[in-house]
DNA sequence: CAAACGTGGGC
DNA sequence: TGCCCAAGTTT
């Protein structure tokens, strides 16, 4: 039998959850951000819009997006208009973002949308699941904020929102189904794209990773971990290891006003990326076993090495790159699998930004 | 399921 | 400075 003061705090939190939704509906009518890709209130969502923006926002900050929203919706201005364009313009568009995976996902669920659907997004999240590059948050994501399907997505913010809330204590990512379940229970009867951009909003301005802004939480009276004083030791997780050092040469080859680049494999690492030629990057190499892997171009006396070396660091290792230049004359042939390009438009390339390092770093520019 | 997969910013 | 973090997905 509970005592009479168990009781009475289970009938309290009871009603202190039951009025969790609209607390947060009441927080975020106040104080939404107001973002490029977000419907003003009221303002019935383009579903082609949520899903560019939530396939940009993977992994990647709203300060990052910005601009590359903007310049693919002025060029893209629909589904079927991406779904037209090539693979490798979608993926010069996208250098510089990141996760280049995503670029080649989104082209190809373009096509997918144009041809399969009749350029008309599924308006489920199964139907959503089954397109490339949507996982299971961002297909609750879409569901929810653009066809009002009550469902909710858990990204990064609400794991730490809701870990926070009912102070979790197993570690990510073992947690994600309790944290999921958890989730769920915030979800309003109505608006649940609203729902899910108040946590994430939250998330992203008041229940920050460091130094949380209890004070201002429409939730803090119902906080487990404030009420514990340690809001910032959730979301548990196990610390996660660094890579090793990985060393590499780049050849940075012009001819005339033209450098000599190709393309890397459509898998893995900057995949379909284009880059100029190197060697290996490997853990433990040196200079010179990474020097022998120059390209072969007649006409080449010897290599220039640039002082100094390029570094990089990728989410699992950092990268160390040391710098080779050569010049060789007008008609010299660009090897197999190479080609020119005017170094005056390298800006439209598809150069990630390891190789902008190692061409500003070679060409002083 | 753990590892691969980019980049920039904050402290 | 080095580590953590950001609207995750794929294999």
């Amino acid at each position: 039998m509970p005592s009479r003061t168990a009781i009475k705090k289970e009938v309290s939190t009871a009603t202190t959850a039951a009025a969790r939704p609209l607390a947060l509906l009441q927080w975020y009518d106040r104080h939404r951000r107001r973002l490029p890709w977000r419907a003003a209130a009221g303002e019935t969502p383009d579903p082609y819009r949520v899903w560019l923006s939530e396939i940009m926002l993977q992994q990647t900050t709203v300060k990052a997006v910005g601009p590359y929203f903007e310049k693919f919706v002025a060029r893209w201005p629909d589904v079927s208009a991406l779904g037209r364009a090539s693979q490798d313009d979608v993926l010069r568009m996208w250098a510089g973002l990141g996760y280049y995976s995503r670029a080649r996902n989104l082209h190809a669920c373009a096509v997918a949308v144009a041809r399969e659907h009749g350029g008309i997004f599924p308006d489920t999240e199964e139907g959503l699941r089954a397109l490339p590059g949507i996982g299971p948050y961002t297909a609750a994501a879409i569901a929810a904020i653009a066809f009002d399907r009550r469902t909710m997505p858990v990204d990064g913010n609400i794991e730490r929102v809701v870990s926070r809330l009912f102070a979790v204590e197993e570690e990510l990512p073992q947690s994600k189904p309790l944290i999921q379940q958890l989730a769920a229970t915030l979800l309003a009867d109505t608006r649940a794209g609203d729902s899910a951009q108040a946590l994430m909003d939250l998330g992203s301005s008041i229940c920050t990773p460091k130094k949380p802004a209890c004070s201002l939480c429409p939730l803090n009276e119902d906080c487990a971990a404030r009420a514990l004083g340690t809001q910032e030791a959730f979301p548990r997780k196990a610390p996660k290891k660094s890579g090793t050092l990985r060393r590499g040469a780049a050849f940075v080859v012009t001819r005339g006003d033209e450098l000599l680049v190709r393309s890397r494999p459509e898998k893995g690492l900057l995949g379909g990326m284009t880059e100029v030629p190197g060697s290996d990057w490997l853990a433990g190499q040196d200079d010179e076993a990474a020097k022998e892997q120059a390209p072969d171009i007649k006409g080449i006396a010897r290599w220039q090495r640039r002082v100094g070396v390029v570094t990089h660091v990728f989410t699992h290792f950092p990268l160390e790159l040391v710098v080779y230049t050569a010049k060789v004359e007008h008609r010299t042939r660009a090897p197999e699998g190479m080609r020119w390009v005017p170094i005056a438009t390298l800006a439209d390339e598809a150069l990630p930004n390891v190789m902008r390092k190692v061409i500003a770093h070679a060409l002083d520019i």
